[in-house]
DNA sequence: TTGTACGCGTTATCAA
DNA sequence: TTGATAACGCGTACAA
């Protein structure tokens, strides 16, 4: 049983205590440089590293934060988690990313193992804000940072988009190309999405546009569940029955269904004009190149974090913070005008 | 100051030592039936979380594993990841994942990250297969293993695509189509891309095509860089000196490349053929459906994980294992044939 | 400036 | 079936 060389060995070999180890590898104070940089030296020859586990039941601290999200495929949340882990490891944090594919259960799950890993902090794209996770890390007094969601609660700090306002560009840029006839692919059980077809519902209104003319389908967040989707849609109700216009939650739904339309010899923009959400970095690169509504998603996953280690750090107990990204349309190929 | 709930107060709470607390949170052995459900009881009431940190200090282990990609961005390794989580969690442990962004002081910065979170074993997609991580990991025998790369070290566990018969198969597919002037688009610095190089040159070879006339651009890795060195290069160059066909280290590189070329208006495939490496989820759906070559991700993933957990959990010294994947060619529409 | 001794929260060992 | 006690490896008052 081979054993991992420990702060004790350091001390023997330098011919010092544990603590003057200790001191020689955080504080810099309180010891002579001489004796510090030998240490040093006899340390990085043992190639001595100190057990984080140990440091951390020691300090009550770990210096990583948790990172849970709802879908590690679909970039939206990398480039969120590209946004995290800049400032994260600025200062000095690692992040410990997981994913609980928009399963309440599995997020629960995975809260509770962040828990028990004792992160100092965990930022969640909640796949409901008022669920099972999110009640058991504020009843846990753990802080944390919500992402792409909102809350009521006055106590929760988060980051979003104006879904709403984002929901209500996309749907008057479709009315104003002309279309009165739309489909709505998402998931009602999100908020995210039910606020963006709250803005759909709004351009619709505004334009007098009756809404029991579209066609609402739900629960659909992944790429492959957009595919899916429409496939059996098509297989049931014939291309004929497509509107003229398309608007998916996001990217991934987008792609996914664009997938299936051109496996079924639809033309887009010509036979159907598709609108995403997000503007994911491939958005622009896809068969059709998308139109969708812009999500500011590095500086979602930045501000964040960087308001949730300054929460983790603080003395005083600040205030629970809101922040509000402003969306915008993003025109490319996949949209056209009705004559 | 406030503490989180110990298996002390749980004891207390329920009138019994710490050992039979944590006997009957683990052991279901040696414990009477009404005690252990009581204890249960009293440790759900109080929400107690048994703290992973001071347990991995006891134990000696950690039941998580450390990833370290290349790219978080690129979806070729975030499909590998996902074939890790799920091999990983069905096995009981959680995945730490990070990304060195191709950075070898980062990946050493890392990897020792990860050693001093006594991770139980890494799973690492290595820059270079002799990197200092490499070294590193090697001198202090924790149990790794290296996934889209290979090692001549016998003792060093791999899984990696057959690159040679890649590069081969896609080059055999240009020259095949008629091309005999290329680029080729990689970083000399990585083995996979010599490896696909080598391959390449073999095609060429057999077809009597000078490998003089071809153009070898290299250290480029990511989506981003394709794009940079692409736009440099006409810029420089101008889109006459463009050869017929262009082959990439990998998908994310041709998206880059493909990116550029339509800004300047260079049509594909009609005025240069274009051809990808990973075959990512996104390969398929973009702008120009891309040629490239498949590599089995998500079993790359599997099978590294799952050898992994078993060298990890296994008695006996095993012997450090080598697996190659077989690619194959998928033909999509951004090759076409020379007249 | 350095060393001693204790605490962090859990599991493992050995008695009872 | 239970409980007391010693690890696990590190940081840190407090003493020297």
């Amino acid at each position: 049983m081979k054993r991992h060389t420990t702060i004790e060995d350091v001390a023997k070999a330098a011919g010092v205590s544990k603590s003057t180890v200790s001191r020689a590898l955080n504080n810099a104070s309180r010891i002579s440089i001489e004796t510090r940089e030998r240490v040093l030296r006899i340390a990085e020859e043992l190639k001595f590293e100190p057990s984080h586990i140990a440091r951390s039941l020691s300090t009550r601290r770990t210096m990583t934060v948790g990172v849970l999200l709802e879908d590690i495929l679909n970039s939206f949340f990398t480039e969120v988690a590209k946004g995290v882990e800049t400032v994260v490891k600025k200062a000095g944090y690692t992040m410990l990313l997981t994913s609980s594919d928009y399963d309440l259960e599995e997020e629960y799950r995975l809260t509770r193992i962040l828990v028990r890993n004792k992160v100092d902090g965990i930022l969640i794209t909640p796949i409901r804000e008022d669920s099972k996770a999110i009640e058991f890390l504020k009843s846990r007094h753990i802080p944390f940072f919500m992402m792409n969601n909102k809350s009521e609660d006055p106590d929760v700090s988060w980051v979003d988009t104006e879904n709403i306002e984002g929901g209500y560009i996309g749907a008057k840029y479709l009315t104003d190309l002309g279309h009165r006839r739309m489909m709505y692919i998402g998931s009602d059980k999100l908020r995210g999405t039910r606020e963006r077809f709250e803005g759909f519902r709004k351009a619709l209104e505004e334009k007098g546009i009756p809404l029991d003319d579209q066609l609402i389908l739900g629960d659909v967040n992944a790429q492959k569940e957009g595919y899916a989707l429409m496939n059996r849609f098509l297989e049931k109700e014939g291309v004929s029955s497509l509107p003229t216009a398309i608007m998916t939650v996001n990217d991934a739904v987008a792609i996914g269904v664009l997938e299936s339309l051109i496996e079924h010899n639809v033309k887009i923009p010509e036979d159907v004009s598709l609108l995403g959400f997000d503007d994911i970095n491939i958005a622009g690169l896809i068969r059709v190149p998308l139109t969708t509504v812009h999500q500011p998603k590095f500086a979602m996953g930045e501000v964040a974090s960087y308001m949730l280690i300054n929460a983790i750090e603080g003395q005083a107990r600040t205030r629970a913070q809101q922040f509000l990204l402003k969306p915008h349309l993003v025109v490319r190929e996949s949209c056209r005008e009705l004559s």
